[in-house]
DNA sequence: CGCCAGGTTAGAG
DNA sequence: CTCTAACATGGC
């Protein structure tokens, strides 16, 4: 049997494969990648057709196989696919070098050298999964998920393990909002959920009509469906488009971390947050996964 | 049991 | 523009 060749990507010298994948890890309800000891599973749509890739690291490169369809490989894809997951394209250096003369920061990157934001590729994913974590603690947005996924989504078997795709816009803008409650969606949340595929099934808003806008224009212009706020908006932004920015002031999990890290009293103002973000500036997307770090 | 959780909206002032 | 109530339920 033929095998197909890897695809190999040189790392950047500020990436930690071990960080990187711990974040991945961290929760055994996530079923849109599967991550074992040292390498990590995840289905993507290639021309249609979900192929299965294998991420692990390898003498200061990662490494990715496709598990299944060799046939349907596209390299370059497949590549400009994992560095976008990763991140690998933005130069951590400049963010290391300011935040090594900043006395918050530079034990955090120190003690987290290498990690990185783990972006999310599909902006409907990662509007939806920032909904499901809108007001409530992230283990139950976990388990809000996978009722969802496993329940509307679609997967791919190999070697007797299901590996699942998120639902499409399509799929979920058809369902009801009754029957996302049984799931323990509130109705609030099962509203803008379905408000939201239907803005991307109908064209309204996608990743590509986002693409080379600015971070407010881009903000605006999500804020606009039903169910996106700030917080959302500037969350998926972060994660999806990366703009180094973007990130979400009003995150409670934000304040609770600058007010241990500036020992405040109680939790900062929007006002303080801004204040405090300033020095940050360009790199505010960077200094909060950090932050979130610290907790 | 009580408090809090990676918020948003509609409505009032 | 800012402030507030309502939403709604698990985790600890």
């Amino acid at each position: 049997m033929l095998t197909t060749p890897s695809v190999f990507i040189d790392l950047p010298k500020e990436f930690s494969y071990e960080l990187n994948l711990a974040f991945l890890r961290r929760s055994p309800k996530e079923l849109l990648h599967q991550v074992t000891e040292h390498a990590v599973r995840k289905v993507i749509v290639i021309n249609g057709g979900p192929v299965l890739l294998e991420v692990t690291s390898d003498a200061g490169r990662l490494r990715i196989d496709v598990l299944n369809k060799p046939a349907s490989r596209d390299a370059d894809f497949v590549r400009n696919y994992v560095r976008e997951w990763f991140d690998l394209d933005t130069d951590l250096s400049v963010f290391y070098r300011l935040a090594r003369r900043d006395e918050v920061l530079a034990p955090l990157v120190k003690k987290f050298h290498g990690y990185r934001i783990m972006s999310h590729p599909d902006l409907f994913e990662s509007l939806i999964w920032a909904v499901l974590g809108q007001q409530i603690n992230v283990q139950f947005a976990y388990t809000l998920k996978q009722r969802f996924v496993e329940k509307y989504g679609t997967f791919v078997e190999h070697g007797g393990a299901k590996y699942f795709l998120f639902p499409t816009p399509e799929v979920v803008m058809n369902i009801k909002a009754e029957d996302l409650l049984p799931l323990q969606f509130s109705r609030q949340k099962a509203k803008y959920t379905i408000n939201i595929a239907e803005a991307f099934a109908n064209g309204i808003v996608s990743k590509e009509s986002l693409r080379g806008k600015s971070l407010l224009e881009a903000r605006d212009e999500l804020v606009k469906i039903k169910g996106i706020g700030n917080w959302t908006a500037n969350y998926a932004l972060m994660r999806t488009f990366r703009y180094p920015d973007a990130f979400p002031l009003e995150d409670v999990a934000l304040h609770k971390a600058l007010q241990i890290q500036f020992r405040m009293r109680a939790r900062p103002t929007l006002d303080r947050v801004k204040k405090i973000f300033r020095r940050y500036k360009g790199w505010e997307a960077y200094a909060t996964i950090y932050l979130w770090k610290s907790l």
